[in-house]
DNA sequence: AAGTGGTCTAGACCACCTA
DNA sequence: AGGTGGTCTAGACCACTTT
């Protein structure tokens, strides 16, 4: 059927609610799923696209760019924009399972196991660089959800009676908030690392599993916005309770 | 000085290489990291920026664009634009060091400890769904790089002759091509698991470890276009050889 | 009602890559 | 030289939130 003037595409609905960039993306990423375009193809120029699908190179640009952000295509300045192969060593991974809990405030139940003021020594007192004569305020807590233990924190900070970090470490009732939520004093910066680990006897207890049972280790140190290590600390949470997973590819075309 | 008309920055410069988005966005953390935009207050809008710096609305929006993923400022429609705390649970780890690894490729070494073909058993075959009388191509092997061992992989594949997984699987010398590079057939999607464990006395000493040193265990499995589960294995490196790092709030301002 | 972010237009010029 | 993605303009309308 020979039809005059431009060519739009009818699986653009612009009277839709979802967006019109979502929508090009949509396609374009079913496309990839059945292999339309094929691993390593290249994709049609987003000038192109917007031409064939009515709308503005703006809008195209935009859906591809939800596409390069899923690391599904690779864009290639001058030479074009490219279905990526799934590779391992690109993937990132998300503490989902942590987050899922620690927005769960109504099921959540702390126990302080420790809380005091020390004279510095291990790796937080390095950490924090404290000077002779500094304390340390040492927090160590007992996460449970639902019932069950959760996480074991360790935390530390420099001993500072002006600051209200103090304050907040001890108190149960905001603890979520020191670290998790959105109401805690602030940070300028931090560096998280996350290690596998071995529980021992008392974590292993602590935590209701058994001793040489693997975990998940995450130490954060957090800098003030002078720059300076203020806090720094570790989470353990037993590989049983905290899932560390990550999807790759195309996975709703 | 009164100055007529306009109040435009001198903090951005059209002329310069550097795009105007990405000086903007610099000029905004920067905000942010001496506390004119403290953690939780609300950014000007952006088209009070757009006004103010001299720039168009979009332009000025892609700069928040820019803090926003970088997880420095949230966006609440109608709202306005945020200046977030650091959120532990919010954070995500990228393989880093496995990257640059697999990157290197003139220091990479790889020794294939047993390649077969074996009726199915154990977690391979469950999660490949194999029927009655289907064989699995198994293969290990030992990757080295600069001389030292830094991961230990298995890997299964569904039989099939036809395939063409199955010669690069068995092919050492595009080892990298099939998983982590950009030249293997291509698997429509993937997941990953990312896992602790401890390394028992075989894996310990292929790996140049004590038996009983933690390690990272990464499982994948992927799915060819049909969505079958098509290839499944495991890598297994040492805490030591692998970091998993993560940086949050502002690091460069 | 006013202000905010979210989307979208219809162009433009540029740097870069490939042929 | 021609095509590609990268940036940018100067507006527009909308949905949503706050006042």
């Amino acid at each position: 059927m020979a039809q005059g003037g431009k060519k739009k595409s009818d699986l653009i609905d612009k009277e839709s609610w979802t967006p019109v960039y979502a929508q090009l993306a949509a396609v374009v990423r079913r496309r990839i799923a059945d292999e339309t375009y094929p691993p390593g193809s290249r994709l049609p120029a987003e000038s192109a696209l917007a031409k064939s699908f009515g709308v503005s190179p703006m809008t195209a640009r935009q859906a591809i760019g939800v596409l390069a952000q899923e690391g599904l295509v690779r864009r290639v300045q001058g030479s074009g924009t490219f279905v990526r192969r799934i590779e391992v060593s690109k993937t990132s991974f998300t503490l989902g399972s942590m987050r899922e809990v620690f927005a769960d405030l109504e099921n959540l139940e702390v126990k302080i196991l420790k809380a005091a003021i020390e004279k510095p020594g291990g790796k937080a007192a390095q950490l924090l660089k404290t000077k002779e004569g500094d304390r340390l305020v040492a927090v160590e807590r007992l996460i449970r959800h639902r019932g069950l233990p959760f996480a074991h924190q360790v935390a530390y900070a420099r001993f500072d009676p002006t600051a209200p970090i103090l304050e907040k470490m001890l108190d149960t009732s905001v603890l979520t908030e020191y670290i998790f939520e959105e109401n805690h004093p602030g940070f300028k910066k931090g560096i998280l690392e996350l290690y596998p680990e071995v529980l021992d006897d008392r974590l292993a207890g602590l935590l209701g599993e058994e001793a040489g049972v693997c975990a998940f280790r995450l130490e954060h140190l957090f800098f003030d916005f002078n720059d300076r290590a203020a806090a720094f600390g570790a989470f353990v949470v037993s590989a049983n309770r905290m899932r560390l997973t990550s999807r790759v590819g195309v996975w709703d075309g």
